[in-house]
DNA sequence: CCTTGTGTTCTCCG
DNA sequence: CCGGAGAACACAAG
């Protein structure tokens, strides 16, 4: 399940080991995961790598682009043949014996290193895109949660007129972009905020808080390389995140609150599980 | 049956 | 009747 932690882990090994590589071949394993034309990017050179919410974006030559969303079990791998021997990251064993049952994609560099798509449940997607389709697509998120610009005057503003769960909101794309349901979880608790509670009923104070907590726990997240649960979500090189031994109450249904020992609660918010802490969340 | 990120579709309400 | 809000469903596989 990468968020904007895991995703922006990714993004920054991509862009130590992607720029100028050359794209030379692309096998599309099922067809679900790849939309757009091969050819267009074949023989183009990698520019830089950026990413906005969940998104990965790897820009090519001739204003094109690779649009990359992980979804719920998507994963890059990265193998090159020349760091296997020795330095760099150290890599998961599994990773040598791919492509798996799960790889959706594969794309070949010039230089024989290749990039691995793998998904288990195919939701999400490899997207050839202009970079004027790209803005197109952005114009419908929000700021990112780790945007200097995300305030608690911005969330007020989106939040106004919105009778929906906070937690709910604060994992709208349109609202803010990055958050899914464990740094919601987590942000929530941190922040001392029941998630059940209407949008517009929250305080400028709780706001603030909130934005704060949100800020806090994806930076944390980026520093410990992610969360890894249930291996859905691995870095390049197949590793596992740290972020998971962390966690407050995410996956933490019916364990001790950390801070006051009562029993966690597990209630649906918009059909998805939410773990919180009845006596210290108001 | 459960799990989740997000797009679509439907319904409600002012 | 339009538009926004929100609910419901769809996707997929283990």
């Amino acid at each position: 399940m990468p968020e904007l932690p895991e995703v922006e882990t990714i993004k920054r090994r991509l862009e130590e080991i992607l720029p100028s590589k050359v794209i030379n071949q692309v096998t599309v394993f099922r067809e679900k995961s790849f939309a757009g034309e091969i050819n267009q990017i074949l023989d183009k050179k990698i520019i830089q790598i950026s990413r906005r919410a969940k998104l990965i974006r790897v820009h090519l030559e001739d204003r094109l682009n690779l649009l990359i969303h992980l979804k719920m079990t998507g994963q890059l791998i990265y193998q090159d043949e020349l760091v296997k021997i020795g330095g760099g990251h150290p890599t998961a064993d599994w990773v040598n014996s791919l492509p798996s049952p799960h790889t959706r994609v594969l794309i070949t560099f010039t230089d024989d290193s290749r990039l691995f798509f793998n998904d288990m449940r195919v939701f999400g997607w490899i997207r050839v895109l202009s970079d004027l389709s790209i803005e197109r697509e952005y114009a419908n998120y929000g700021l990112d949660a780790n945007d200097n610009k995300f305030t608690a005057d911005y969330l007020r503003d989106k939040v106004k007129s919105r009778s929906i769960p906070i937690k709910q909101a604060i994992m709208l794309n349109k609202i803010l972009g990055g958050v899914g349901n464990i740094y919601a979880a987590e942000a929530l608790f941190l922040a001392g905020i029941d998630p059940r509670k209407p949008a517009n009923s929250l305080s400028m104070v709780e706001l603030q808080q909130l934005v704060t907590r949100i800020k806090e726990v994806i930076n944390l997240g980026i520093k410990h390389g992610g969360t890894t649960f249930d291996g859905k979500y691995v870095d390049l090189s197949g590793m596992s995140g740290r972020h998971q031994e962390y966690l407050y109450v995410y996956g933490r249904a019916d364990e001790k609150c950390v801070n006051c020992a009562k029993s966690l609660s597990n209630v649906k918010i918009a059909g998805r599980s939410t773990v919180f802490c009845r006596s210290c969340q108001k």
